[in-house]
DNA sequence: GTACAAATTTGTAATGAGTACAAAATTATA
DNA sequence: TATAATTTTGTACTCATTACAAATTTGTAC
């Protein structure tokens, strides 16, 4: 992994994707914001102060970000993915009642042999399920 | 954790679902195939042979099952979820080029409070990126 | 077995995220 | 400035998922 910035535009060029006005929104749009938002989400935090910006670029760039490796793509579908700049490796906490995701530390994994025999492995996510600090307070 | 079954109508029961023809159908694929399959991919390869299924029944009883515990729900979101029968704790291997989920062996993880305090974890995914063996070979 | 109540299933219509694609706008290059 | 390349936009479309009321099936009381 690349070094990570606090820089929208720097994070960008670093990762060979040519800063723009909308590019620049919606990754500092993700550096700012922990909620690891839907790209629909972003499209509408966005689009009141940038009456022109289209869902399509949100969605382009987003994945485009994505597979450069300057943002993480979470959930086992491109549908319905949530997005998640991070500048460390981390786990998260998916909390079953409000449904917020929330960064937690990354535990310890044993070195086993992790897949069927031929695979190879590029990273591994960590996902605990349960219930976040503000929902278990309210039982 | 209840005990898993080879059979849908039994473990329906032992989770408290009163087993239906339709019922007993959708968990009996989810048995008997170990792909992971969406929702709708389960009404697809029903509905040939249960010509009146509906869709709606395939999602109500997935969801049903699923916060019963009789089964798991894969996924960040409710939106296409992935369903998982399994009778032993698992991995997921996601294949970044094919898109399949395969099953691996669930590495060992420390002990270290994973989360915020106050929070309550009920269980933990551990999903790897990468390629599958088939895909790993033709490259 | 019949009548009634409860639970389940069905089917249709509506919702809403995501994508395709061509036109418009912007940026880079000669 | 002119031209090419890239990026963005907007519309139309697809398709998974949900809402909901009608229809069916199942269970219970008589």
């Amino acid at each position: 992994m690349k070094t990570a910035s606090q820089d929208p535009s720097a994070h960008l060029t670093l990762h060979g994707i040519k800063p723009s006005v909308q590019r620049t929104a919606i990754l500092g749009y993700l550096m700012s914001h922990k909620t690891h938002p839907t790209a629909d989400e972003i499209y509408r935090a966005l689009q009141p102060n940038m009456p022109t910006l289209s869902r399509s670029t949100v969605y382009n760039t987003l994945w485009r970000m994505a597979e450069a490796g300057a943002i993480d793509a979470l959930g086992i579908d491109r549908t319905n993915a949530r997005f998640d700049y991070s500048s460390h490796p981390h786990a998260h906490l998916l909390c079953n009642r409000c449904g917020a995701i929330i960064d937690t530390a990354l535990p310890q994994l044993d070195t086993a042999p992790p897949g069927p025999e031929g695979s190879i492995i590029d990273s591994v996510t960590v996902t605990y399920h349960g219930l976040c600090p503000t929902c278990a307070s309210d039982n």
